[in-house]
DNA sequence: TAGATGTTTAGCTAAATATCGAAATGTAAT
DNA sequence: ATTACATTTCGATATTTAGCTAAACATCTA
């Protein structure tokens, strides 16, 4: 019961279910998935981890990134009914086009690129 | 999305999930739900609005009861696919076991009966 | 229609959760 | 080793949610 809870929660979420439908078009590391939700970092880092315990989701080291991708195949049973869920279902909704849109043209050395120059304009 | 997260929230609680599953046994009402759960009978109808405002639970009048059951069939594919889950997994779970075999046994007029006696023994 | 009974709503408290900014930690490359 | 940068953790706050009691609201039966 507390494992299928933990599934639930972690799907109650509209941002957890925004990030579950941006990694299944390809694993994206914190900082990317920040950039498209346009939410704390450490809120996404959070949200990740919630992601993470209820098994949805991996993680994988690439460098000084952490990239996080669906936990598809490998993992267990029930969370492998609700990852096909959440991959049948939300596809035709507005924001979840945009998330893929942004999805694709996301890439972490820009984000990096862009972040410094913020912060050498605000010195 | 809404409609997603409606969902994933109705079978995000404990108590709502033990009464799905006991209903998956047979309809009920509220106050035999209340006497397996044996919480406040206005949290059990606020659980009861949660899952049927979801759509994976209805009510319908027997007399002076009102029965909720299972949405199943009727239901829309995402509950559908939701109820399938939630009937396939948790079944071997002590406390599933227990609420089913209380479903059974659980008897609206006995309820009425014992309610009034206790009511008489207080006054 | 009145009285009994079952259900829902309202108002409240306590606990859980989402979010943020800032500080701490970890990692890689110079 | 130092520096730069990505990620995580921490402390604080606001919102949401589960739960209760008590009152209001149906609804059935006599």
């Amino acid at each position: 019961m507390d494992e299928f809870l933990k599934i639930s929660k972690a799907i109650s979420d509209r941002n957890r279910v925004r990030i579950l439908k941006m990694l299944e078009v390809k694993p994206l590391c914190v900082c990317e998935i920040t950039n498209i939700l346009n939410v704390a970092n450490s809120t996404v880092s959070n949200h990740l981890s919630i992601l993470k315990e209820s098994g949805l989701i991996i993680d994988k080291k690439d460098g000084k990134w952490v990239e996080y991708q669906i936990n598809k195949g490998k993992s267990k049973e029930l969370q492998n009914e609700v990852l096909g869920l959440v991959s049948k279902y939300l596809n035709d909704e507005d924001e979840t086009i945009n998330d893929v849109i942004s999805c694709r043209k996301v890439n972490r050395l820009e984000i990096s690129m862009l972040n410094n120059n913020i912060e050498k304009l605000q010195d």
